[in-house]
This record gives C-alpha cells, sequence and structure tokens, in this order.
DNA sequence: GCGACAG
DNA sequence: ATCTTGTCGC
C-alpha cells in the first residue's frame, strides 16, 4: 500500500455519501472511521471545500453534541437546518437528537491514518542521528491554493548564498492533520527535491520533536536519504527545560529531541534533527544559518513560495511542471 | 473542568 | 496554513 496514492479528501466525501436521508453524523465519527479522532477538524475543513454539496451531502454531518455546526453557502446554516429539517431530521433548540438519527456504520477499506503510523513507524527504524556530509543547503516551504500545494525551493551554493529556486506544484490528497504533515507535503515536494540528495535540506516543522519519532523533517530526510533539520515556529511535543537565556533543551521521555531558541525572552523557533544528523549538530547549523527569526533557508522558501503562488494564478507555474529560476 | 495538536 | 482588519515602525 503506497500511502502517498491514498486520497483522504476522496476518502471522505465517499464516506459522507454512505449517510442515508433522515440520518446525521459527526465530524468525529468520521474522523474515527478514517483512524484518528485527531483529524475531526480536517474534516470540517474539507467539507467546506465540498466541490459537489447535495451529491455529497455534507449538511448531513454535525458536531458530537448535536448542534448543527457550520455550513459553506451564502445562507449559512440556517441552509443546513432547512435541509435536514426537508429531510426528515428534527432540529429542537439548534440541534438535532443524535440519539434518535445518529448514522455510523461506514464502510471504508482502508483506514488512512492507521496506514500512515505504520508507515511513521517504518520510516522512524531508519533514521541516523549521526552526522554525515553534506554538500550545501537547501531550505524547502510551501503555501497553498485550494487543494493546490505551490513548494520553493532554494538551493545554497558552498559558500551559503542563494543559488536557485525551484517551484512546482501539485494537487495534494491530504488535509493538514496535526502529526501526519508530511502526508500532505512530502508528495509536493519530492519530484523537486529527489536530485538534491547529499544536501541538508532544512524544512518547516519538526523532526524527531514528533510524537511518534517521525516528524515531517525526518521523514522527508529518509525518503532522500539525505541530511534534515526540522525549523517549528511552535511546538507540538516535548518538555521544555531551560538551560540559558536563549536556549532550552526539549525533552520526550528525558530524551534531549530538539532544542528550543529564544530571543527575547520568547521561544523564537524550536530545532530538532530530521536524518543523518545530530541533535547538537542540528542545532549548530541552525544558528549558523540563522539571521533573523526564521533561519535563511526556509525564510527565502517562505518568500520565494509567495512568488510561486502568484505565479501559479498567473498560470505562469503550471501544475506538476517545473520551473527553475537563477538568483 | 482539563487539556488543546507542526503547517 | 488561510483570512482580514488594524496598528506600529522605518
Amino acid at each position: 500500500m503506497n500511502p502517498y496514492e491514498i486520497d483522504v479528501y476522496a476518502l471522505i466525501y465517499d464516506l459522507v455519501r454512505q449517510i442515508p436521508e433522515g440520518y446525521v453524523t459527526t465530524y468525529g465519527a468520521i474522523a474515527k472511521a478514517l483512524g484518528d479522532i485527531r483529524a475531526s477538524k480536517a474534516v470540517g475543513e474539507v467539507l467546506a471545500m465540498n466541490p459537489t454539496p447535495i451529491i455529497v451531502p455534507c449538511h448531513r454531518v454535525v458536531m458530537s453534541d448535536g448542534s448543527l455546526g457550520g455550513y459553506t453557502h451564502p445562507e449559512g446554516v440556517r441552509k443546513k437546518a432547512e435541509l435536514l429539517r426537508r429531510e426528515g431530521v428534527e432540529i429542537i433548540g439548534g440541534k438535532v437528537n443524535l440519539k434518535k438519527c445518529f448514522f455510523n456504520d461506514f464502510k471504508l477499506k482502508i483506514r488512512p491514518f492507521e496506514v500512515f503510523r505504520d508507515y511513521q513507524k517504518r520510516i522512524s527504524e531508519k533514521i541516523r542521528l549521526e552526522d554525515y556530509d553534506f554538500s550545501a543547503i537547501v531550505g524547502v516551504d510551501l503555501t497553498y491554493n485550494g487543494r493546490y500545494g505551490i513548494a520553493a525551493v532554494v538551493v545554497f551554493d558552498e559558500k551559503g548564498n542563494p543559488e536557485y529556486v525551484r517551484y512546482y506544484s501539485k494537487k495534494t490528497l491530504v488535509p493538514y492533520v496535526p502529526t501526519y504533515l508530511a502526508f500532505r507535503e512530502y508528495p509536493i515536494i519530492e519530484e523537486v527535491s529527489r536530485d538534491l540528495r547529499g544536501y541538508l535540506f532544512f524544512l518547516d516543522g519538526h523532526g524527531i520533536l514528533h510524537p511518534r519519532k517521525c516528524g515531517y523533517a525526518s521523514h522527508v530526510g529518509v525518503e532522500l536519504d539525505t541530511p534534515s533539520i526540522g525549523v517549528a515556529k511552535s511546538l507540538l511535543v516535548g518538555n521544555i527545560v531551560i538551560e540559558s537565556n536563549n536556549l532550552a533543551k526539549v525533552l520526550i521521555d528525558d530524551e534531549v529531541r530538539g532544542y528550543a531558541i529564544y530571543d527575547k525572552g520568547r521561544a523564537s523557533v524550536y530545532v530538532s534533527p530530521g536524518h543523518k544528523i545530530t541533535v547538537g549538530s542540528a542545532l549548530r547549523e541552525t544558528m549558523k544559518v540563522k539571521k533573523y527569526k526564521i533561519p535563511e533557508p526556509t525564510r527565502l522558501a517562505h518568500y520565494y513560495t509567495k512568488l510561486g503562488k502568484e505565479m501559479f494564478k498567473n498560470r505562469k507555474l503550471l501544475p506538476e511542471r517545473l520551473l527553475e529560476t537563477p538568483l
């Protein structure tokens, strides 16, 4: 089972089509069917993008307490209530009675988040936390336009100067769900990053500072077999242990998984090794390229991501077509 | 009431 | 991440 071929958006729309007229389900019930209750917010986001309302009856998905939740329609949630009433679902005090009309008999062949967790376990077993040589540095970042991800990959030369930027866009199959970021973003950067094996990758997210020791930066590092570092703006898991004015260790089970760098008494970024680098070297390499709050590789990539998005909108950047510009 | 999660 | 108004500082 190739995890990168699983279309979670399509699975969600398929599940919603199974809800019969006169019944409702909840965002959480769909998330559980997909294999992780934590995906419930993402279910709501995916339904808000429903390309075929009524055909995919997303008005039949409500909150776990029976309240209606939202509805992306000019008339808003009033339309959701009208559709449900027309189908015979009673709404009293703004709530449906889930005891009477709760549908949970979903049929599905795969639970994507179970597949993803199994895959993360396999990836985490391949992580090497020793220092390997690298030729130069690469910074990666993504932005989104609907379901299309737009990646900017900034490649530096041996002296540390930005040399060129690559742009690439592709439709994403997976919504953002905490702890599964790599399944959303890796397929978009895979093709433009393959030939950069041997570079040190800076990625926007955590490395081993992850509940299953398999964050985005580790995932990318292992898949591309290249050194990688995760630099995140906020913490996903871990306990902070202050070391000095501007540094703290981040521990999981008494193990140092990364560092928090502080600027003026405030955490600026969290650094953790992805693959083929030690936790100490990840910190040192990050400090070397940190001029502002965000280290230069990902800071520049983030800047170019905005240009990439404009080009995407203007049809100068087409889906699954590589664009490269010298800097 | 508590806890609350990268992008 | 995105959206969107408002404010601060160069």
